[in-house]
RNA sequence: GUGGCUAUGGUGUAGUGGUAACACAGAGGUUUGUGGUACCUUUAUCACGGGUUCGAUCCCCGUUAGCCACCCCA
């Protein structure tokens, strides 16, 4: 944290910096509007803030931050223990690319997308999603040349333009894994282990619901049959649900009003409408899941948002947790005719994506709750060492160890800015170090360096040549 | 995008029509080679703009932001 408080004497004094929470208003307009009334230079500097992070968006720092990179360390290992291969998209694309995978109509491409005139008057996009990106490069690149399946994996930032609430950002990063080239059913069941293995990797219980939505084909008939039935109940439905009726019908399907989900419960089931194939294949990621020991409910009124999903579709919600409180922590599913669609080979694929921040949300309430309980959060008692240094000579001395020890594997805490050991041993002692060294005038002169003990309080006097075996030694009790 | 609720220092909270209290955190210090306790100092024109009023942090309106529900979705 900075410091605010510059009252040091031997200082020169610089204009007090207020550091405040909450986010500034874009004030800067306001002001010249209001013409402010005379306030000394001081206080005029520290009201005025006039940057703060746009709606929606926010700053990525400390607990946050260290919860966000464990996830990525974790979507990290578990893609690559799965066979995927990395892969990074641009953030911005053409629009169309966006509004013919996702599909006009849906509200992500209607009313979210980012999207704004490029210099040359082309029409450009921040990504909402990454699965069209993914599946852009696999035509762009010939990826159908290369062995199949084509696994990738990605995590970074998406964004769309909706009003912000808890767990939904206007900036916001996914986890998704993309398997292309291949029908079968076992790979929609891997996709779902692994995405159902992150979350339990960390800590995170989820129901996982399936359901196929068939061939486009599968769909259209079903489609009839269904808008058939919903216009002959059309007096019971919400006045959303009449909309959706028009416009996008199977989205009646996961309406939350009370009359609407009575008349869902009786309508017809898309399963009942698929075809031989993908029933049987439907029933076969079933069987896959069920060998993989892998909790799931077949949820028959689960439609996915974009219209490229074909087939299995499926979804992710924390056990335990109301799902209006955030919605789904990430889903899926199989867009076998998207590649083909979008100028590529007939190619069949698979997919699922996460949302960072829910997963991250979802964490910190598990931490909140274990703190309540008295647990100790298992990170905070990593060992750790600080290295405090007195006098000029020492200071100088000090740079040289910690880089020796660094190069040796372990990373000491440190604070060469202060001089007076009182000061650095708080620090040591804030930050929850066990052990200290500490390098004095007289170490320097002897070749030594003492190490200390938090707890005990027990200092050594160990020669600076064995001080990486020493400290690898305390860090490993 | 629609509706509702909220807005006090870094954090969590008090409080009142007459400019703010408490706890924790931060910074500095209690005569400079030793931390965890104690003590001292310090950190807020009560989100922003306007109105009512002799006077507003407290009442009213607007703005912005956050939260909740809907929509949608991660």
């Amino acid at each position: 944290m900075p410091s605010k408080n510059t009252k040091k004497k031997n200082v020169a004094p610089r204009p007090k910096q207020k550091v405040t929470s909450k986010p500034a208003r874009p004030a800067a307009v306001k002001k010249v509007v209001a013409a402010p009334k005379p306030k000394t230079e001081e206080k005029e500097t520290q009201k005025n803030m006039p940057y703060a992070t746009l709606r929606g968006m926010k700053d990525l720092f400390g607990r946050e931050a260290y919860t966000f990179q464990r996830a990525y360390h974790t979507a990290e290992n578990i893609a690559a223990s799965y066979g995927f291969s990395y892969i990074e998209t641009p953030i911005v694309e053409q629009a169309s690319l966006f509004i013919r995978s996702i599909g006009k109509g849906t509200d992500v491409v209607d009313k979210e997308m980012y999207t704004f005139d490029d210099k040359d008057g082309s029409k450009v996009s921040l990504r909402p999603e990454g699965t069209a990106s993914v599946a852009r490069a696999y035509v762009n690149h010939g990826m159908h040349t290369i062995p199949q399946p084509v696994k990738a994996w990605y995590w970074g930032p998406m964004f769309r333009h909706d009003r912000p609430q808890a767990g939904r950002f206007r900036m916001f990063h996914q986890f998704g894994c993309e398997t292309m080239g291949e029908h079968s059913p076992v790979i929609d069941a891997e996709l779902i282990s692994v995405s159902y293995n992150f979350l339990k990797d960390l800590g995170i219980d989820v129901q996982v619901r399936v359901n196929s939505i068939g061939t486009k084909e599968d769909r259209d008939n079903y489609l009839v049959e269904l808008v058939g039935y919903l216009r002959s109940k059309r007096s019971y439905l919400s006045e959303e649900s009449k909309k959706r009726l028009l416009k996008n019908p199977l989205r009646v399907l996961d309406s939350k009003d009370e009359h609407d989900r009575a008349v869902i419960e009786e309508a017809p089931q898309i399963v009942d409408w698929l075809s031989e194939p993908s029933k049987k294949f439907f029933m076969s990621v079933l069987e896959y899941l069920d060998e993989a020991e892998i909790p799931y409910v077949l949820t028959p009124t689960l439609v996915r948002g974009l219209d490229y999903y074909t087939d299995t579709v499926f979804e992710f919600v924390e056990e335990g947790v109301e799902e209006s409180q955030q919605g789904a922590l990430g889903g899926g599913g199989r867009f076998n005719g998207l590649i083909e669609y979008l100028g590529g080979p007939a190619t069949p694929a698979a997919g699922f994506s996460i949302g960072v921040e829910r997963v991250i949300a979802s964490i910190k309430r598990k931490e909140d709750e274990a703190r309540k309980e008295g647990k100790v959060l298992e990170e905070m008692k990593q060992p750790t060492v600080f290295f405090a240094q007195l006098g000029e000579q020492a200071r100088k001395r000090s740079l040289l160890l910690i880089e020796r020890l660094r190069r040796s594997g372990v990373q000491v805490a440190h604070n060469l800015a202060k001089s007076s050991i009182k000061a650095q041993l708080e620090i040591a002692n804030k930050i929850g170090a066990t052990h200290t060294l500490i390098l004095g005038q007289k170490e320097v002169q002897d070749g030594t360096i003492i190490t200390r003990n938090m707890e005990s309080g027990i200092q050594e006097i160990v020669d600076q040549k064995k001080i990486e075996a020493v400290v690898r030694k305390l860090l490993s009790t």
